[in-house]
This record gives structure tokens, sequence and C-alpha cells, in this order.
RNA sequence: GCUCAAGUAGCUCAGUAGGUAGAGCACCUCCUUGGUAAGGAGGAGGUCACCGGUUCGAGUCCGGUCUUGAGCUCCA
């Protein structure tokens, strides 16, 4: 009986006995089999030793497929978790997985790891790469398990296992001296990791809960070439040039300051003319969709929110009440009760739903020290938030508009790449389980009808309502979240919310709520850090820089720069008796889109020389030729 | 909040074995009027995050507080 391997490709390899997944490769090609780094057989991932002895499927994974990639990474923590225990043999392990970008290892130890210790552990893994020592993987049961790591003092292992059934096949993995309770699979042998860096140490709770002891976790990451290792780090510092804490600085936007207090923003000017046209843009863009724009105050007595339940359930992110003549009123984390006490104010037919209202809301949340991150994470910002009110009839078409507004105004800010979650019903939510089905169903129709790709967080939604979050990729490839769209069961119910329905009897509306740009701070941060500062044109503080070339040119400078502020552009002079190119590698240095070059050439003609931002010199032109190339970049 | 690190002029950073602070850029004044990323000279600017301790003497050593950074947990 001959043994059937199906490829990828659909084709078909024949063996006449058992062959490894390995061996398959090596047919198909030497490079092939040299680059794969692990396999996967009827969608499980198995080692590349895996023998086959009957018809299966194979595909091979590289270090160029996630899978690959996953493995390759996961093979290095363990080899540095081999190299810990070589140096420090009284470190306990306990767990290494890969991560989106490398992998860590967490151990048991008092001391955290310098930096120092960091380059020995690097050389000592590079010690035993040299080694190629292979990846052997062993079976045993539970009750073999336990002995064999229970011998070893690996104390966290043992608490793994004990959540294992018993009757369950153990798998261990070992290169060398080192044994580690693995799933598997593994590269074949450590020879094929070929450049490491470890990234930094920090501290870690076992299983993530801060009730546990903080272990010492190393980061780090490994490739198959020098060559990818360096680009990577290329890339890490092609990352940290575009920090928005950095860029705030460098081109003056903003500042945390802290006598002002920890997670508390000041805009300054050029900042603020940024967020304003946000701003303006996000009103102008909500007004053309049918919203009605609101304001609500910073502060409400404590009845709202007892309403509201957020004195309930949102307590611990909520500052502590203020007294006002011996009531207790409380600064606001939410918008929501606000927006739901104006639409509260009147009696609503169903005539008039849907109902949307926006606000860009400012909120107070208690956040706790260690999470603050410059823009990202504060105590004090402002949601982009709106409420739909609608009928459930209406749901389907809210929610359709609602997803293409949201990339639509993404996109409006040069966002190319979205990472969308649809998130489920979790335990212990409110409402009845058929409307959570409705519109849960609801969110993922309309996904899909706009033919848009997301993954599904099962059990991730809030506890009043399922949700989608779409999150904005950077152009280095990272995730920040800024869109969230949610059904609330909880508040229509709490505040009792009505319309007279055609039936002329009150019905519950379904509510939305949502917030497109998230919230100012970090939308503003994330958009930065995608443009790495380099802003469009048509929300660059500055747009255009007036550098005359003499003292004589000032006047002209002045002149034309009248004419370009009339024509709506944000322009400046810069009036200092200073060489041009002085001037030119300031205007540079802040980002400025346009600078315009005016010497004695360009007063006697009435031109303006035009330079680009990054581009360098465009030749000289009469002004109207100007505006027109500035125009066409708007 | 927890672990580890850090906090010196507006910014970026030096400061060696504890002897009351230094550079570059920015700023101010003067000279220079220069064609596409830094012209020259001079000047001003710091209770070395804050509080306490050790010491004859603390930017430096010790303790505490605040803040920042990298993570953990949580989230817009």
């Amino acid at each position: 009986m001959p043994i059937n391997i199906t490829l990828p490709d659909g084709s078909v390899r024949s063996y006449d006995k058992p062959v490894s997944a390995l061996q398959v490769a090596q047919d198909i090609s030497p490079r092939l089999a040299d680059a794969s780094i692990c396999a996967e057989t009827e969608g499980k991932l198995i080692d590349l030793n895996h023998v086959f002895d009957k018809d299966s499927t194979l595909v091979l994974h590289t270090f160029k497929t996630d899978a690959g990639k996953e493995i390759y990474w996961h093979s290095t923590a363990h080899l540095m978790a081999q190299a810990v225990k070589q140096l420090w043999p009284e470190v306990k392990v306990t767990i290494g997985p890969a991560i989106e970008q490398g992998f860590y290892y967490d151990f048991d130890r008092d001391a955290s790891f310098t930096d120092e210790e960091l380059l020995k552990i690097e050389q000592r893994m590079q010690e035993l790469c040299a080694q190629a020592l292979p990846y052997t993987r062993g079976e045993l049961s539970k009750q073999e398990a336990i002995k064999l790591f229970g011998d070893m003092g690996e104390s966290y292992k043992l608490e793994i296992l004990a959540e294992i059934p018993d009757t369950d096949i153990i798998s261990s993995y070992r290169q060398g001296d080192f044994i580690d309770l693995c799933r598997g699979p593994h590269i074949s042998n450590t020879g094929k990791i070929k450049a490491i860096k470890l990234l930094k140490s920090s501290g870690a709770y076992w299983r993530g809960d801060e009730k546990n002891k903080m272990l010492k976790r190393i980061y780090g990451i490994s490739f198959p070439t020098n060559k990818e290792l360096t680009e990577y780090l290329v890339f890490l510092e092609e990352a940290a040039k575009r920090d928005h804490r950095k860029l705030g600085k460098d081109l003056d936007l903003f500042s945390i300051n802290d006598e002002v207090g920890p997670g508390l923003v000041l805009w300054h000017p050029n900042g603020a003319m940024i967020r304003h046209l946000i701003e303006s843009h996000w009103k102008e863009e909500h007004l053309r969709r049918g919203y009605k724009l609101v304001y609500s105050p910073h502060v409400g007595r404590s009845n709202l929110w007892q309403t509201s339940g957020h004195l309930g359930f949102y307590k611990e992110n909520m500052y502590s009440a203020m007294d006002v003549e011996g009531q207790d009123y409380y600064i606001k984390p939410m918008n929501c009760p606000f927006h739901i006490s104006i639409y509260n104010a009147n009696l609503h037919s169903y005539r008039e739903l849907p109902i949307r209202l926006g606000e860009l809301g400012t909120v107070y949340r208690y956040e706790r020290s260690g999470v603050l991150h410059g823009l990202m994470r504060v105590r004090g910002f402002t949601q982009d938030d709106a409420h739909i009110i609608c009928t459930p009839e209406q749901m389907d078409v809210e929610v359709e508009k609602l997803i293409v507004f949201s990339l639509d105004m993404l996109k409006s800010f040069g966002f190319k790449d979205f990472l969308i979650y649809l998130s489920t019903q979790p335990d212990g939510s409110v409402g009845e389980k058929a409307d959570w089905d409705k519109a849960t169903d609801s969110l993922a129709a309309s996904l899909s009808k706009l033919g848009l790709d997301y993954s599904v967080d099962a059990g991730g939604g809030a506890f009043y309502g399922p949700k989608i979050d779409i999150k904005i990729k950077d152009a280095i490839g990272r995730a920040w979240q800024c869109t969230t769209i949610q059904f609330d069961f909880n508040l229509p119910e709490r505040f009792n919310m009505t319309y007279v329905g055609a039936d002329n009897t009150p019905h519950r509306p379904y509510m939305i709520h949502r917030a497109i740009l998230g919230s100012v701070e970090r939308f503003f941060a994330t958009l930065l850090e995608y443009h790495g500062g380099n802003l469009p044109l048509w929300l660059a503080p500055v747009q255009v820089m007036l550098i005359p070339i003499t003292d004589a040119q000032l006047d002209y400078a002045n002149e034309v720069a009248e004419k370009l502020q009339l024509q709506g552009f944000r322009c400046e002079v810069d009036p200092r008796s200073e060489k041009m190119g002085y001037k030119i590698r300031e205007a540079e240095m802040k980002k400025i889109p346009f600078m315009c070059i005016v010497g004695k050439n360009e007063a006697a003609n009435g031109e303006v020389t035009l330079r680009q931002h990054t581009k360098g010199d465009l030749g000289s032109m009469s002004l109207d030729t100007a505006l027109e190339t500035l125009k066409q970049q708007l």
C-alpha cells in the first residue's frame, strides 16, 4: 500500500514505506528542506521528523509563514532557557512562548537580569547553536512527567501539569542537557538559529496575576540570517524616531507636566492647531451624516451615576466625589448618561429615529500610575463620542453606515490598513440572549456584506453588549485601537429610554455607543506616529514658511505671506538675519511641508521659489503657480 | 499598583575616588546680507526632581516621596 502525501498545490507524492516530513521536503527541493522549520498535517503543526505511515496532507512552514516564525521563536525561547539554566542552575523555569515579534521566557530568580547578563546569555546561546543540538520529542504519562520535573525541582512545571487531565499524554522536548514540558513542535536543531538578540528584561507576574510572584522576563528575537536581524534592529530604531512623545517634544505639540499632574495633557499652539483641524473635520463629517452635536457638563450628581450603574461597575476608574452643598458630584468618566438625559428630555416618536447624538466629550478616568503612556494612555481625554438611538429594525442599516463612516473617517487621515475585531457575549453579561444574538449577527453581517476581514474575540464583548473594534496599523506594523462600536443593552433599560411606536405604545430603543477616533489624544498620537511627524498638508500647523534670503526681501516675504493667508494657508515668515541654509534647515527639522524662498530675483519678478519638505527645491514660479501647487496637495 | 531602571540649563547629554557644576544646540546682543539642511564673536541661563539622613563637606553615598521609561495587569 503506497502512502500518499498531498501537498498544498494539490500534487501528491507516493511512498512505499513510512516517510518523514523532512524527507518529503528533501524530495521537493534540498533548499526547501533546509529552510523548513516545521510542518503541518491535517491542520496540526508537527515536527519535521514526524513520520507519516498513512495518507496525509503536508504543508511545510519556513520562516516566511506566521507558523514558521512562531515555532522558530518558541524554539529560541527554549534555547534561552537552556543557556540560563546552564549559567544559573538555581533559577527555575516557567513558561516561554513566541510573541508577535520574537519571544520571551519567564524565570523565577531574585535578581533581575542585567544587560551584561543578557549578553552572557546571548553568547551561551550562540555556543549552543554552534553545537547544532537536536530538539527531540519525548512522550510520557502525566505520572512520569510529574516525577521528571519534580526531581528537577521545577515547581512551576508541576503547577502546569496539575491542570492537565491525568490521562493525557504529555510531550517534552529535549535539546542537549535541557528538557522542557512542551506541546511543540520545534525546529530540528539549535543550529538552525543563526542570529539572536536579547532585547530587554523586565518583571512579569506568574500567570499574569498581580497576586502571584513577580518573575523575571527576558524578551528576545532571532532570525535565520544576520541580515534579517540587522533589518529588525533598524526597524526598531525607526519606530523610536516615530515615537509620538519624541515628536511631540521636537515639534512643540504638547507636554505633560509634573506640576499639572501625570496623564493630563497640555496642548501647545502647534498641537492645538492640529487638534482643531481634526475636530473641525470630525464635526463637518458628522453633520453631513445626520448627527446632531451636543454638549454636556464635566460633572454630574451621584444620582446620575447611580442610575447609569457606573458607581457600581466603573467606580474604580472614577475619581472620588466632590461635595457641592452637601451633595456628591462626580467628574465624568463617560458621556453616555448625559446623552441619554438629552434624549430623555423629550418624548420621542419612532418617526424621529434614528437619533444620533455626537460630542467631543472630555472624560476623566483614574488609570493606575504604571499604565500611563504619552498621549496613548492618559487620565483626561476627549472621546469623539456618539450615541445612536434607533429601533431594532433600523439597527442593521445603522451598523453598516457606522462601519462605512468609521473607515471613511480613518482613511481621510491617511490610514490604509485596519484590523477589525468582533467581540461577542461574555459570561455575566446583562440583556436578553436573543438581543445579543441579533446584535452580534447584525455586526457580523455588516462586516461580511462590506467584504471586510475580521477576527472574532469570543466572549470579549463588554458586559452590556457586543462590539466591533477597529485598530489602525502603523507604517511599521504596530496596531492601535481607535474605533469602537458597542451595543448597549444596559443603559436604555436603566434610564428607561422609550419611543412611541406606530402602535402608540412605548418601546425600548436600541442604543449603540461609538467612538471613531477613539480619543482625540490617542488618535493624535497614532496619526503622528503613522506619518512620522510629516503630516499631510491640510493638517500641518504651519503649512508654508516664508524665507527671505536677505533682510532686503522681508517686505516682499510679508506681502507673499499675506496673499497666501488670504487663500487660507497657514504661513509664517522667518525674519531673522540668518543665512538661508540655516532657515531652511530649521524649517526642514520642524517638518513644515513647504518653504517659500524669496530673494532679489523673486522680488523683482513677483515670483517665489518653492521647496517641499523632504523633497527639496521645486524651482521658481509665479505666485499663482505656487498657489496652484499648494492647492493640489490639499 | 507591582518589578527593574532613570531624573543635571528650554533640548540632547558630560560630570572621573564625595571638595558647593560643564559641553553642543536653542535664547539675547553685536558683526555678517549670505541662493537650497548649521557664518562669526560675546552674553545670559541651573536651590543638579523634592524631602530627610550620613559627612567638616553630597549632583555624587543611604532612606522616603514625586515623576518618567520598559514590562505585568487594565483600557480610548
